[in-house]
DNA sequence: ACAATAAATCAACTCGATGGAGGAATCGCA
DNA sequence: TGCGATTCCTCCATCGAGTTGATTTATTGT
């Protein structure tokens, strides 16, 4: 029964002071040594006095603490805020297909606890969903974080997803999932907030909160899986779309899902009929073999991991193009197998596409983050929705 | 100079009373009868108090005028309020390699003022610029607007940009272009503020503005002249990308210029060799004489079409996909010449995408604004900035 | 020891949003 | 026709965020 009108709403007062302290504190965040109130000045174009208010408030909270003074010449020195990263936690789950990751996260970004389970192959969600929730609570309680210093759940699933209902919609690699209310389910069963994205796009919002792309509000994350896509960040804004699906390849989707290149190197011979993959830990594992054999020198085996590299990097490169970016990171849980060819490829399409050539550089580089990538992308969809300092949470809900 | 940390900027009052009175003047302005208070208290999430005293300033300033009552039952009559069209200006400027383009639009997008002049072709920068501001001026003399109710300039150029500078970056169309500071030499010239945009992307927010996708927050503009390249609007946001220069099409755009499909039509004996473009409005000459031909009946020449069309349908619906949209719609100048084959081979191409297919449909549609798009929509970059409510502009500069 | 300098805070103020009371215009019903 | 009910709008007092200018605090240099 939402018949609101589709316009843009307004804001307040609380929500602008909530802006501007998050923005302080991401400001501080940013700098591992710490930062000074005139710098804060500086860098949020706040008055003096505000910086000072706020950096009170976070004092009191204790999401900050005062690190040390510095001089700057003559005069009184300047007295250091860092981020007390141990004053709130944020809790991440990445439902892969093949493996469940769980991770909880420090304010810095850093894992304080982190656990692994296969995913259920029974064609049945419900179990999976209660699986999941035992593990969420066992993994909170395990960590000894006191509950009230957790701001809340962030849950990455493989695509499709409806962002509006917090479904995900008959993923491709979860045989007997249709519409499952992920995000309700998990909220009522672990008490907390929960945020919900496709996996890809929560990853990008790890590299952007705390892995290679920190320092650029245009960036791509090409994620590979057991599924493939890319997570689009464009003038600091993280690209979710009409129903929160943005960054599905669909050109390259069908020729480059691991399925394919397996049954490709079979049907080659590289890789014997006894690899053909039943379900999803298979396929990993077929292809980390179809990778070994490339490594020892396997001729075919190394050019059909060429050819996707090859598609890959066109097609990061006119993503890349299409959305001005800066820069292209890639990463995924099977990323490490391939990024040596990969790497060797794609920096070089990309830096001779006319538009990279003529307008400006595109880095290409690899994930700071490993292979949770998506689990503390997750947990980081809840850190950049309640500390980072986003416009959009100016507006009144 | 600028050292500034890469931290968003907070934010403060002044910036916080501005934006909600672009909430309220976008929601009346969306309503072409008026809107009630309560009826923006419901769509802005503002209070009563707040509606009514920002209705009063916008009133006072001669931004919105009463419109009458209507009575919803028993009870006080709600008195409406309406946009005053006349209240302000803007003025834009499209830069085409074929024409120069001038409008001044009121505060409803409706174009009060139009001037067009051949784009001179000596490889001459500095010419053309005196004349854009000369025509410039005389055309807001002419239309008799105030000038102190002129809001400012928008630009509309040919890719690529540095928005950071306001260059226009040697546009392959305009020979003898280098690095023209456009944005600068029309400021100063003509005294206004000025605002800079690709043409492409000025077009998308045209439609945003006033045209077909106004009701949709997510779509992507496909824009056909000398050039092609998209416009891309994602969760309510114009995407510009890191230089300005989002939208462009690299796989495609080999492919599918103008010039391209002429040299095709000459090459296969459709157009006479005396068809071969000597410059940019040539060229255009030249498609429209094979377009005729496509529709007396030349198989050869509509086949030509045809494959044009459907790379683009590819393109357009792979870039759908990628940022989730909701709506695709197609125009620029030369788009009336191909409206019938392109309407009758692209909707069906995006609609058996698998990604359309699977999560949601996309409208394919025409644009509402004809060909001046590029100037309505350099005029609407500004109406855009300064009236619509935009979470950017609460940031302090 | 004292001035110069720079950082941070105190005090008074501005301005926009808010909540509650009250006024104004219309409808429904006796 | 009269009167209450209903709905819309605004006046009033208040709150709370950021701002400006003066003041305090801590260090360097002479």
């Amino acid at each position: 029964m939402d018949k609101r009108l589709p316009t843009r709403r307004g804001t307040n007062l609380p929500r602008m002071g909530d802006f501007n302290e998050s923005v302080v504190l991401d400001a501080i965040r940013r700098v591992p040594d710490g930062l000074s109130r005139v710098e804060l000045v500086e860098a949020t174009g706040l008055s003096a006095q505000t910086v000072s208010n706020i950096c009170r408030r976070l004092l009191n909270t204790g999401l900050a603490r005062e690190a040390g003074t510095r001089s700057s010449g003559s005069g009184k020195p300047r007295r250091l805020l860092q981020v007390n990263a141990h004053a709130r936690y944020a809790v991440g789950v990445h439902l892969d297909p093949a493996v469940v990751t769980f991770v909880v996260l420090d304010l810095l970004g850093t894992v304080v606890a982190h656990a692994q389970r296969p995913t259920p192959e029974a064609a049945d969600p419900d179990h999976t969903l209660v699986e999941m929730s035992e593990s969420i609570n066992a993994l909170v309680t395990d960590s000894g974080v006191p509950r009230e210093h957790i701001l809340g759940l962030g849950i990455a699933a493989p695509g499709p997803v409806d962002l509006a209902s917090g479904l995900v919609i008959a993923p491709p690699e979860l045989a007997g999932w249709g519409r499952v209310p992920l995000r309700d389910y998990l909220g009522e069963t672990t008490g907390l907030p929960v945020l919900l994205d496709k996996d890809v796009i929560a990853a990008a919002v790890a590299e952007r909160w705390a892995g290679a792309a920190a320092n650029t509000g245009n960036f791509l994350f090409f994620y590979l899986g057991t599924g493939s896509g890319m997570g689009l960040v464009v003038d600091d804004v993280v690209l979710r779309g009409l129903s929160g699906n943005a960054g599905e390849v669909g050109g390259l989707y069908a020729a480059c899902t691991t399925n394919a290149l397996v049954a490709e190197a079979i049907e080659q011979g590289v890789l014997g009929p006894e690899f053909k993959p039943a379900g999803p830990r298979d396929a990993e594992h077929s292809l980390r073999q179809l990778c070994r054999r490339a490594s020892a020198g396997n001729v075919t085996a190394g050019e059909i991991i060429d050819r996707w590299a090859v598609r890959v990097g066109r097609g990061v490169s006119a993503a890349a193009t299409l959305v001005d970016a800066e820069m292209i990171v890639f990463g995924g849980p099977i990323w490490p197998l391939l990024a040596d060819r990969f790497m060797a490829i794609v920096p070089g399409i990309v830096a001779s596409s006319p538009f990279v050539e003529k307008i400006h550089p595109t880095v290409v580089t690899t994930t700071g983050l490993g292979i949770d990538v998506g689990a503390i992308g997750a947990a980081c969809l809840v850190l950049d929705q309640i500390l980072s300092a986003q416009p959009q949470s100016l507006l009144l809900g």
